[in-house]
DNA sequence: ATAGTTGATTTCTGTACTTTAATCAACTGT
DNA sequence: ACAGTTGATTAAAGTACAGAAATCAACTAT
């Protein structure tokens, strides 16, 4: 009287999970598990980035031209812990391509080096600058020619807080 | 002959844990495990978003300056499976702040109105430029005097792939 | 006294296990 | 014959539970 029985294909199918693929469960702190969960279904907001090229006709992009797949916070910020945004104002770097409420992502780890763009407290005020080393001079270079550079020295009370790495510009 | 005993303060300290708060076991895909785990070791990416202005001293931008943390993928992309990046090639949209090599981030799920930056595949090869609406007839128009605009019409194969919300710039 | 040892206690952590879901095929009634 | 029912089977999902970790206080040896 039996039913069924062992045979190929009997039970529930695999890959009919809500994601299709095998799961574990891991520990999440509770504050994360909102914002895991829809990074989970953003699959990791992995994206495709493509080249300029495009194969004719309209379907989509040609999958060959995907140069890969990236996730924007893995791809600009290299270090977490040590970067913030500031919204830029004024227009003084225009010529850079950083514009009026452009957020600007910093990062502190890195050395502010002759010729990176900074962003510097100068009477407590943030400004972005080019840092320009000169026989051992160091200037807050605008790159706007309205605007002038500024020497740092003892007297004015400039302190920089970090690099300027990539610039994010609302069109 | 007893050791210890109920007590007060007694066994591991609460918020003890590598998160220091409460956890639970969540089921995720296999695929993604290696990827949320890094999302939670930078706390989901939530980073400080700051003004232009800080209080004078250098220990660090004022706390109550925080407009407030923002992740670049919630910030940045509504619409996770409708959008996609495109390296940015030429200098024909210089004046809207697109240079050669940024990244564009394009939705494909906005509707290309008039005004609008949008991609556009024209002989097989994209290409950024606005959406101009005039009298029925659709145009490309560039932001760079020396370019000229492209009237769309029948003859012409242009399909636009999306509209551009944001540009990364590489400083 | 004082330092080290040991049992009790509490929380944390990972995974084993149970429950639920989905499918197949034999069985049953019309 | 055909549709509906039921047991067997396998996979998915959530949670309970056992082991590890961290701390306290009584105990012990010096």
């Amino acid at each position: 009287m039996s039913h069924g029985g062992a045979r190929k294909g009997a039970g529930r199918p695999k890959g009919q999970g809500q994601y299709g693929e095998p799961t574990k469960p891991i520990r999440l702190p509770e504050s994360l598990i909102k914002s895991v969960l829809k990074f989970v279904k953003n699959k990791g907001y992995q994206l495709p980035l493509y080249g300029s090229k495009i194969s004719a006709g309209h379907p989509s992009p040609a999958e060959d031209d995907i140069d890969r797949h990236i996730d924007l916070n893995e791809h600009l910020i290299k270090h977490p812990t040590a970067t913030f945004f500031v919204r830029a104002s004024g227009n003084s770097m225009i010529n850079a391509g950083i514009h009026e409420n452009d957020i600007l992502i910093v990062d502190r780890s890195l050395q502010p080096q002759h010729g990176k763009v900074v962003i510097a407290a100068v009477d407590g005020q943030l400004t972005v600058k080019r840092l320009h080393k000169e026989n051992d001079k160091l200037f807050l270079m605008p790159e706007n020619p309205d605007y002038s550079p500024l020497e740092i020295t003892e007297e004015n009370e400039v302190y920089i807080w970090g690099v300027v790495t990539n610039v994010i510009h609302s069109v």
